[in-house]
RNA sequence: GCUGCGGGCUGCUCUAUCGCGGCCAUGGCCGUUAGCGCCAUGGGUGAGGAAAGUCCGGACAACGUAGCGCACCACGCCACCUAACGGGUGGGCUGUGACCGUCAGCGUCAUGGACAGAAAGUGCCACAGAAAACUAGACUUCCUGCCGGGAGGGCUCGCCCUUCUCCGCUACGGCCUUCGGCACGUAGCUUCGGUGGGUAAAGGUGAAAACGUGCGGGGCUAUGCCCUUAAUGUAAGAGCGCACGCCAGGCCGUAGCAAUACGGCCCGGGGGUAAACCUCGUGGGUUGAAAUGUCACAUACACCACGAUUCCGAUCCCUUAAGCUGAGCCAUGCUCACUUCAGGGUGGGAGGCGGGUUGCUCGCCUGCUUGGAAACAGUCGUGGGGGGUAGGCAGAUAGACCCUGACGGUGACGUCAGGGCUAGAUAAAUGAUAGAGGCCCGGGGCUGGGCGUAAGCCCAUCGUCAGGGAACAAAAUCCGGCUUACAGGCCCGCAGCAAUU
RNA sequence: CGGGGUGUAGCGCAGCCCGGUUAGCGCGCGUCGUUCGGGACGACGAGGCCGGAGGUUCGAAUCCUCUCACCCCGA
């Protein structure tokens, strides 16, 4: 049985290895989304990474636009996070995530879908 | 009934699956208890009328506190509501519009008013205009004396009287879109100018022209006399006087808590602008949850204060004292012994018991070695300072709270009774998928009606099938207002149109 | 959460404080001249209702209120 949750030692919180991330992170892009990630030595949960997610405030200035897209964009990962967590069990190290929104309209859920399964599959063969 | 405007209320519902943040209960990780954390299960709960903009006012907190003033900022008819307000309610005054009404006036309704002061002072009022503001003085097609000129009349040919000193025309130039026109300028023509005094009425301009109207030279012993410019006569004698009216000020009376209204008396002021400076009155201590308190982690270090301690050594004292590197590992250095020509190599620099800890540690005994204290200085500890790490908890969600009813009040609102608990996140919780119902849109198909031979065209209440749409927008310490955005639905008021009675 | 600033011609800026003519300057643009041609240069010209709405005033880019957009600062 496959887990479908989202709990709090799977989410990304630590100011210091956000700022990590957009300092030496490697990044590559998926329309409408784009992937910051980092290998972290010391593991802060028993999960194989941790994950965020970012919807700059100059493309979409109202609060509501903002909350619905990165609701969605959790949504995927939430159901498509396990593809992702096979390919890192066994593996001592901490995967950190974080996705920015970069189109400049709200797309509907099925292409945010569509594009989160191509960026894990994308980063799964890179490791 | 439809349309438009304004105001108030509301701000789609349900089901299934997978998920999220708080709260409560149970269980597991979990071992002696408790706490924290994570997970599972169950229960219950989870954004707004504006959560927004951050335009005001408070609560709360820190700092300061002996009180006051200046500066600065905000507000400004009156009363009330309120914790408070620049908010609200009611009233007054005033502008605009509509209606009743014979005009004025009065009244009713709707709507707007930064609605204290322009008689405290300063500034400004472009262009145009004589003048744009203390005292009022220059100008003109105004009045008049003198000199000069023209016309007419009288006549003793010396003079005297009356009247005019304007209207206009032409040429050239300038401006405007042609014809053509002009508050335009210059020169000339027709018989017409110069100069002195006075200044009441009037002066095409302008947003605004000295409050409006009427009468009047001043004084006196008053049908006359006197005086001033200024002189025989004549004229003007004044931004002055009086009366009434309007507005403003002071006092009094009546109604009203008051603003104010009405009436009377007195005073004797009159352009606008205070969203120009300003004056008066009232209010504001400053900074703000990134406030503040507390716990944990981490406290390297320039520096300061206090305490303890000790290398050399003047001095003082005399065995109840001090020491035996480092918690551990590795490396280097120190000291002792042995060895080597030297570089170097080997070995030693303590042992035991007890308390206690993740760890640093403390006390006692044995063994070995050594004399100790003392200003400055060094070291250690504590506190401050400074730097760094940046987390947990409190603040922080039961409150100027919500609902219902009664009572008081024109109303905002208040009082009482009963009931209810209604988000508390902190890289930040409400989502995704599928389905159903209701609502709206436009009119495609069916359907109904009308016209037409027909093709077809037009109209549409209800029904039905397929389709599309559902706004503005999300807490971040809390609360009361204001402003702004908003699809659809319901209710109320006003206006217009149509139909019926 | 709090504070400050800017919107004026295609672009970059003045003018605003202290209201008054036809809102100026540079670059750019158009036409003409110059040149064999281009550039440079010279002459002439077009292009604005001052972010939006309302108010004060005789009169508003300027003063006041509300609002929209953008930028900057504060641990």
């Amino acid at each position: 049985m496959l887990s479908y949750t989202f709990q709090k030692g799977e989410r990304l919180k630590s100011r210091k290895v956000i700022g990590a991330l957009f300092k030496e992170g490697k990044s590559f892009g998926q329309y409408p989304l784009r992937l910051v990630y980092l290998s972290v030595k010391e593991r802060r949960s028993e999960f194989p990474a941790q994950f965020t997610v970012s919807v700059p405030k100059k493309k979409f200035s109202k609060a509501v636009a903002r909350n619905r897209i990165r609701r969605q964009i959790r949504e995927a990962w939430r159901l498509n996070k396990h593809r992702l967590y096979k390919v890192l069990e066994g593996e001592e190290r901490q995967m950190a995530l974080l996705v920015i929104y970069v189109a400049k309209e709200a797309l509907p859920y099925p292409e945010i879908e569509r594009a989160m399964r191509q960026m894990i599959s994308r980063l799964t063969k890179k490791r």
